[in-house]
DNA sequence: GTCTTCGTGGATACACCGTACGGTAGTGAC
DNA sequence: GTCACTACCGTACGGTGTATCCACGAAGAC
């Protein structure tokens, strides 16, 4: 079977999604595929080009979901989707937002996202609409990539409470101790462990209610 | 004079901010402060500890704004910081959200937006805040790694309008041009091109404001 | 059949990276 | 003087992305 650049993107995805962005080379992806490491050259022109190309991929699933009728669900399946999609490709979260994304798929993601956000009340000119993709799409960016990290300390220092603190906690509670970061502290502390997911749909609602409610400024 | 973090830090961020992160090596900075590479591990166990170290002593600048009585101040303020900073060293906007940051002077700023959000109406238990410091955060992090992404783009392509269409252009022209993403045609063509900091100015006060405003979930 | 051409696949090489290791020189104790 | 110990640093290893060169095999000309 000849190679192509599907081949080669769906083995680097692969292998990101099992040893992370940093343990993915170049020589790896060819050794896994039964070749030389630069017959990958003739279908890439670069490192970077391959990670874009990975990532489109990604975004070809996210627009998978579709566009609903009503621009608020479209809205919402589309973040929640991007968000599961870093959840399953971590490294997906790390590119997110470091370059721009412009593969047909991506873009087929944007032009989903402002067709329905142009649809939204209180979306009057081409500046709101530009203002708001900008508002929603940071604040996915933010979240998506605040949750994948929590995410990995959490896995790095073990799930369970002591663990955490064993780790950790050595410097942080030493840190905390000190009482100059009270509120911190209450937080780390008293903090309940809210549901990822919850919170996420609860800040994206306030972000769309924002949206749609803000006077033009 | 003798080695010291601090010396290590200033002009590792020195370098950064000239070269960016990917230029950024132990054995330029060891060089630069004419000395082997080896030297460095006397000071930092490890590279990503540096790159720890670089993004505590940004946080020590941008905690200096320093809170105001008002807690909306206090949170716009620091926000307007980060971005400021992220301006000045770019690759400050690379490693934002991307580890947890736990530096004294993190954790200061940390302390600081969580205080004044606690005050702010609406914010009713710790939960509340978790929440609301969560959209913040996330917010914070997408917007400033956009426009710096934005921003780089931009420059590598040349800042006038001639000069992207001739380098970006003839892809993203193509794409267009193929009439699938009409919402993104209109955005690239008819959009005026806003004032960055007004725009974040603008989306941070829709964050705030559906902060307060939002009902309990 | 023989020779030439050509394009594709691969090996080798280079510059650079983070970091482990071993030695060495200098200082203080007895 | 001798020894122990510490602070320092040069060298080396395994890895990276990528440029260059080469060998080989198939296709066509006569």
């Amino acid at each position: 079977m000849p190679l192509s650049r599907e081949k080669i993107a769906a083995t680097a995805i692969r292998l990101a999604d099992a040893h992370g962005l940093d343990g993915l080379s170049l020589r790896k992806i060819a050794k896994e595929l039964g070749v030389g490491p630069m017959r990958l050259y003739d279908y890439v022109t670069n490192r970077s080009e391959l990670l874009d190309l990975m990532v489109d991929v990604v975004y070809a699933r996210i627009a998978d979901v579709g566009q609903h009728s009503e621009w608020r669900s479209t809205v919402l399946t589309i973040a929640q989707a991007t968000r599961e999609a870093a959840l399953e490709h971590e490294w997906f979260a790390d590119l997110l937002g470091g370059r721009p994304h412009l593969g047909p798929h991506a873009l087929a993601v944007g032009e989903a996202n402002a067709a329905a956000l142009s649809e939204a009340p209180g979306v009057r000119g081409i500046d709101d609409l530009q203002r708001a993709l900008g508002a929603l799409n940071a604040f996915i960016i933010g979240a998506v990539r605040r949750e994948v990290t929590e995410r990995r300390t959490a896995r790095s220092t073990g799930t369970d409470e002591a663990a955490f603190q064993a780790s950790r906690g050595p410097y942080l509670t030493r840190m905390l101790k000190t009482g100059r970061y009270p509120t911190i502290a209450r937080l780390v502390i008293d903090g309940a462990h809210l549901n990822a997911e919850e919170t996420f749909n609860h800040n994206l609602a306030l972000v769309l209610d924002g949206i749609t409610s803000r006077p033009r400024a």
